[in-house]
DNA sequence: ATGAAAGCGCTAACAC
DNA sequence: GTGTTAGCGCTTTCAT
């Protein structure tokens, strides 16, 4: 059997302190001598001290615990999510909880009791849930404070963490310019999405950056669907003069137009060049592989780990949270390729 | 802001009760008149009482908390397994905590690190890692109770629920003998899991059953990878007579078993039917799609949290767990059809 | 069958 | 700077 867990008294005594000291050093408080941290802190090392979170949270109000809610479709996504939070996590002493949803399910009600019996310091929202309007009232209700990855929508009602659209669509069009790619063919997301006008000013700014005005008819519409980038392609490709590289808003429409292309006559990256953006899963398994923008999945829901940490740490008044906008990782694969004519 | 959650003494208070007997009544402790518990309850349900999780595991020792610790390549199993314990624990009211673990950096000190901070009433660890000793060990050290979802070895150090591979070969085969086949060659799985044997017991049960008997040839050893399956497939199939069906261990054979075959100049299921075992994401993404088994990954996590929550519940001496043995689908897809010659 | 008292391990106010 | 005194909300004894 094991032995009985050290307690914070065990460490007092250890350290020839009182109990209180012990928690200030814990909690990295003020007000202790460097020389009383010391020997708390070994004292706490020799006994093998863990602190008992249940004891915290009932004391102090906090639970350690920080959950992480999610209704994707995507299961590498959440692996991903999981895994960022978790390490993250562990580095604070946090547990993290899960807490999948199923749109099927959520009525008011369920959520309502979901978020009753939830007991965090934190929450945690990835896409789509992070823009469903009832969960966040639910959330809002329940008063927990919670942190979103890669909103949508709304972007004032609370913090979150985000990548920089802009710049990385700004960079993925600087890869295609590098190529000596100059007549470049945009296809725009779906209306609805905050990221479609976010990409477009990113291309736009990479375009002007470099010197090169951009005709209306290079950039056409698209709802992020694979038929939509298939039709986009048709429109851009059938002119009399044609793009020699096209950037897909998502890498469904990416694959569109490689469909289409490929339809027309025109070999990728031969004839023409094709970017995308997300890295879907689907961005592989295509030939050619496709070049595009991958979010940095672990590294945002690590960040909103620490957001939600700091914003309760000892001693901090409850200011509002700061929004973070994380780098992005360009992905260059076969799909892209300098134009045959310059 | 949220007014004060209600207490177990606000209950009492309008049971007109003390708040013991609240205490009793929440924890289905005997020596409560119906009366008094029904009062109790409706006054619960009033206030839209919530136990606190804290207080309980402070004073009773009890966390609420269940663990799943996995580190497994396959998202898919992982989320399944997710969705299985979660739906449980929102039943017995008990939170989900994941620990992927990095099989990278799983050094005994970490592990011994994330032990001794995770606080749970149990563990439920899916394979491989409920195969790891290492892991086993820490977690025995660490004093946690835990229950192994389909385990391979070991069986006897500790509880686990688990497919009934037997049974599940035996209905597989039933299935190809149903559709007409006498001669059918088997593939056994690597010879290092345990699931490897169940599944030829089953087969061989239900060719006995059937009055057949199985000519040693027609028992292919194999190691789960597609390119064994391939191999005991060219083995198969090139001899003076040739089964009509084949039943492969796993997914990934089956798959090296139909490419083997189109090779050969057999198609399936016309001159070769089947089978494979998993329900593996590529079954379906083959042409024809696999025959296969599908293991109830969701009911298996969902069973294991029943039986660590029994296994602390109030007045439950510590007994030992009894396994389970969980059902199983057939998925009969396109792989299989009658033979063409009786 | 019910209630009263004690205390789980810690943090939050206060003292000194 | 450091220590003391109260609880947090519940379960556990132990009375009755």
């Amino acid at each position: 059997m094991e032995k009985r867990q050290a307690t914070i008294k065990d460490v007092a005594v250890a350290a020839g302190v009182s109990f209180k000291t012990v928690s200030r050093v814990l909690n990295q408080e003020p007000n202790v001598r460097q020389e009383l941290q010391d020997r708390v802190r070994a004292a706490a090392a020799a006994l093998g001290y863990v602190p008992n979170i249940a004891a915290r949270d009932l004391a102090g109000g906090r639970s350690f615990l920080i959950g992480l809610m999610f209704d994707n479709p995507s299961e590498a996504y959440i692996g991903q999510a999981q895994t960022g939070a978790i390490t993250r996590c562990r580095e604070t002493g946090h547990l993290l909880i899960v807490e999948p949803l199923d749109s099927a399910d959520d009525t008011q009600r369920t959520l309502d009791s979901i978020l009753s019996h939830l007991r965090v310091d934190g929450l945690i929202l990835t896409p789509p849930v992070c823009d469903n309007p009832m969960v966040l009232e639910a959330i809002e209700r329940a008063g927990v404070r919670y942190v979103r990855i890669g909103p949508d929508r709304d972007l004032d009602r609370a913090p979150f963490v985000a990548m920089d659209d802009v710049a990385a669509a700004c960079d993925l069009t600087r890869h295609l310019l590098d190529l000596g790619h100059r007549d470049i063919g945009f296809i725009k997301g779906h209306p609805d999405h905050g990221a479609t006008s976010r990409r477009l000013e990113g291309f736009l700014r990479a375009m002007t950056e470099a010197g090169l005005t951009v005709a209306p008819e290079r950039i056409q519409p698209g709802a992020f669907s694979f038929e939509s980038g298939m039709e986009a392609a048709e429109t851009l490709l059938s002119g009399p003069s044609r793009p020699t590289a096209i950037f897909a808003s998502n890498d469904d429409m990416a694959l569109g137009v490689m469909s289409a292309a490929s339809r027309a006559g025109f070999s990728v990256p031969g004839d023409l060049s094709v970017a995308g953006f997300d890295d879907s899963p689907a961005a592989q398994m295509a030939w050619p592989q496709l070049t595009t923008i991958r979010q940095p999945v672990a590294a945002m829901s690590a960040a909103a780990v620490d957001m939600l940490v700091e914003a309760r740490a000892p001693g901090r008044v409850r200011e509002p949270i700061a929004n973070r906008w994380l780098g992005y990782q360009l992905i260059a694969r076969g799909s892209t390729a300098p134009p045959k004519r310059p």
